[in-house]
DNA sequence: ATTATCTATAGATCTATAGATAATGC
DNA sequence: ATTATCTATAGATCTATAGATAATGC
């Protein structure tokens, strides 16, 4: 059953993937170890060959997942600085977002379940944070750094917000009407 | 075994009152049904004579983690609708808050959760939010009651993706360089 | 010979239920 | 007699490990 190098590297990866999705969508509690191995196409013993626990592959998992996130903000910022923020906003801010956690941003569905766990995930959640937040800073308006980010930082929060809330109420209207406010709240492009 | 109708009201209040607490110190997952019952004082058998399953209790203690919020912030309110969003505000992106979720916003923490969740707790988190949003709102400067509204949800948002944010993060000074932020994001009394 | 993955299982949970017990309240 | 709580357990999970298997790569 052993099989190449390049198919360990690429069956460690899909397992990474797959937690990535799976974990976002579910919870961290809501998948096993086997079911995710099962996901991937392999089976439960294997995965300790591969990571030393459940909570090790949630924090490489969420890293890979901001990983993801911040290649399409930096996407946005390279196709113009003046329209990124807005671009931003609008796909942060959409039902799509909203609907579709397993690929959405880690921090409104795994943030409380990464505030009680171990120092690594935490800081894998911090870093890909962080990187958004510096995105951000770039395209605030105003002069002084300090005000940018100050404004970058209550800007992430504020989407951050606005979607654990519109996934989290059971009403449709009340969901889009705060996808909507937050949007309108956005600081306007440097 | 039989306790008086007294005992059985109280009994039931304190089996909400600890399981308010602790879902969200622990989230959803976190604590079973035999060691709430044992923190309430009772032995787990007996949880099925008051509510038909988990997902019940977490329902009601949502509404009482609720109710408990809107009368600390309608408390503010009355001592003066000048002072109360600076309050609201203080207090919600306190330190204490954020270290303190087990008598905290249910947003925060088990709002993934319970998102994931059946219609009764997401229905509780939606009348408690709404509350709360109903609040911000009165508080809010402007003449116009729809930009009111806009600025209310939008200031709730960002008030829980502070606390979201400033949990999971593993480093103390972004944790708190993202409360006052956001606080000072606030929109000024009306 | 090494090792990645497999099957199988240990040991510890979890929610929910069944039936016994004993105190209340008609 | 009724019923709230108790003890005990069913049945289904869960994470992690042990040892077997079989293909890679020296």
């Amino acid at each position: 059953m052993k099989v190449s190098r390049e198919q360990v590297a690429l069956n460690r990866e899909r397992i990474v993937e797959t937690a990535a999705r799976l974990f976002r969508e579910k919870g961290y509690d809501g998948i096993g170890v086997a079911d995710l191995m099962k996901s991937a196409g392999l089976t439960h013993g294997g995965f300790y060959g591969h990571f030393a626990s459940k909570e090790d592959l949630l924090a490489e998992a969420t890293a890979y997942a901001f990983k993801r996130s911040a290649e399409r903000w930096h996407g946005y910022v390279q196709q113009g600085a003046d329209t990124a923020m807005d671009k931003i906003g609008a796909g942060y801010l959409s039902v799509e977002h909203r609907d579709g956690p397993a690929r959405g941003c880690s921090v409104t569905s795994l943030g409380p379940d990464i505030s009680r766990l171990g120092p690594k995930a935490r800081h894998a959640l911090t870093e890909g944070a962080s990187g958004q937040v510096a995105v951000l800073e770039e395209l605030m308006p105003g002069a002084d750094p300090a005000a940018r980010r100050r404004l970058a930082l209550a800007t992430y929060a504020s989407m951050v917000g606005a979607i654990v809330l519109a996934r989290a109420v059971d009403d449709d209207e009340l969901s889009a009407e705060i996808l909507q406010a937050v949007q309108q709240s956005l600081p306007a492009g440097s």
